[in-house]
DNA sequence: CGCAAAATTGAACCCAATCAATGTTCGTGG
DNA sequence: CCACGAACATTGATTGGGTTCAATTTTGCG
């Protein structure tokens, strides 16, 4: 890794006040390595190597059983997975593969357990990190559970555009196809959902969607959770 | 509190290892605490003030939006609550409340984070805690989509009956309108989809569940990411 | 420019929710 | 201890959201 790599990860939330020796000896057995577009990086039922941080590009967490498969997260820069695998040294319960190319820190997990033992920022950040995680996880459980699939896709849009700086103009970050897996619906439903919108106020073309009427469709996306998120 | 509960609580794998000093200022300030049946200890969108440990009963945490609501998780002892929300510092994402008379340890939020952030021991317990809940909230949002109501029920009676020793037979630890909310059903679809089990050599009377051949039910639980679990 | 994958649209089907009615369980007070 | 009422549980009939299957159009990429 050469030096100004190595600042960069250094400055990331989750080694900052991290010990330099200590993260010297994170990152001296670390590879950081890029990965091509639609490259499954790990299977879940495996025993995790590494922990790994998405520095740049994205990508998608995801589950199979029988002959389906699902979207559980979608993750951008900077972000770690696997972590709970990790700490607790168990399986794989997700697969993840790149959405598009990106590249990956990747350290070995009986490094991680040594520095999270020893050093108390580090820890601090581990679970910090967690903890966001988990609060998401929650919300996509009450998503599902609460809210219809054009519900969802309210929700959603309303939440890309708040990320995208609230302009009521959002760019598809993924193709719909991944969306529609991720919302928890086919590609053919989240095509009818997305004309149903028209009725409050949404249009799409190709990747581009347009919000004419915020509280319109806020009115449908029954927001309680998110005003609290 | 006395301290036969005291040396009780030190014995958790929460704080099991935690110094003394910081395990005397954790309950210092803390109570312990039993509430009667059916009563909601947490609303969603409020502000921690504590950290709720289960000592002993049962408690459901739930969401609501709109006129709906909807079972997440139902902890047993020894478990914490709202541990994300506390060591993030936001409010919580959902409520609680008990399910049979409950004994809790409460533990204000300011000192839960205090001693976090100066026992190597605690704050490693504190995570262990969290991935254990995030990979069960991951093995949740796979079954619910993923899974049919059938199968979701059919992996949780296999569940229940590994927990309860494999015996083939199992109690149902609630109510069938509590299972019914934290399957993800109707109590009328939970009703049916228990009948139509008995295909697959599920019998039930009242509370009592019974598996005559476990073989042919794992056969419809599609039981691949249990076996990873 | 041309092909393959993605996206859309329509029609039929199915799982699950809702509405409605009846039977059962259980806690409570007489 | 029994009787009663209210909540819970079951069963049937109907409705609806979502999936599946199938065909066409569009997009994107080599």
């Amino acid at each position: 890794m050469h030096s100004s790599e190595r600042n960069l990860v250094h400055a990331l939330p989750l080694f900052r006040g991290v010990k330099d020796v200590h993260f010297d000896q994170l990152i001296s057995g670390a590879f950081l390595q890029r990965f091509p577009q639609h490259v499954v990086l790990i299977n879940e039922g495996q025993q995790p190597d590494f922990l790994h941080i998405i520095i740049d590009g994205m990508v998608e967490l995801f589950a199979t059983a029988a002959n389906r498969e699902t979207t559980i997260e979608i993750l951008r820069p900077v972000t770690t997975f696997i972590l709970a695998a990790v700490i607790r040294d168990e399986v794989y319960l997700k697969s993840a593969r790149t959405l598009t190319p990106t590249q990956i820190l990747m350290i070995p997990t009986p490094t991680v357990r040594e520095v999270f033992a020893k050093d108390a920022a580090f820890a601090r950040a581990v679970v910090d990190e967690l903890a966001l995680r988990y609060r998401g996880l929650v919300r996509t459980v009450k998503e599902l559970k609460l809210h219809s699939g054009a519900e969802r896709l309210a929700n959603w849009i309303l939440d890309m555009d708040r990320q995208q700086g609230e302009t009521g103009s959002i760019e598809l970050p993924y193709g719909k196809r991944t969306l529609a897996s991720f919302l928890g619906m086919t590609p053919e439903n989240l095509s009818r959902n997305l004309t149903a919108l028209t009725d409050y106020s949404v249009t799409c073309h190709g990747r581009r969607i347009v919000i004419a009427d915020r509280e319109k469709l806020q009115l449908l996306a029954q927001q309680k959770d998110l005003i609290y998120g």
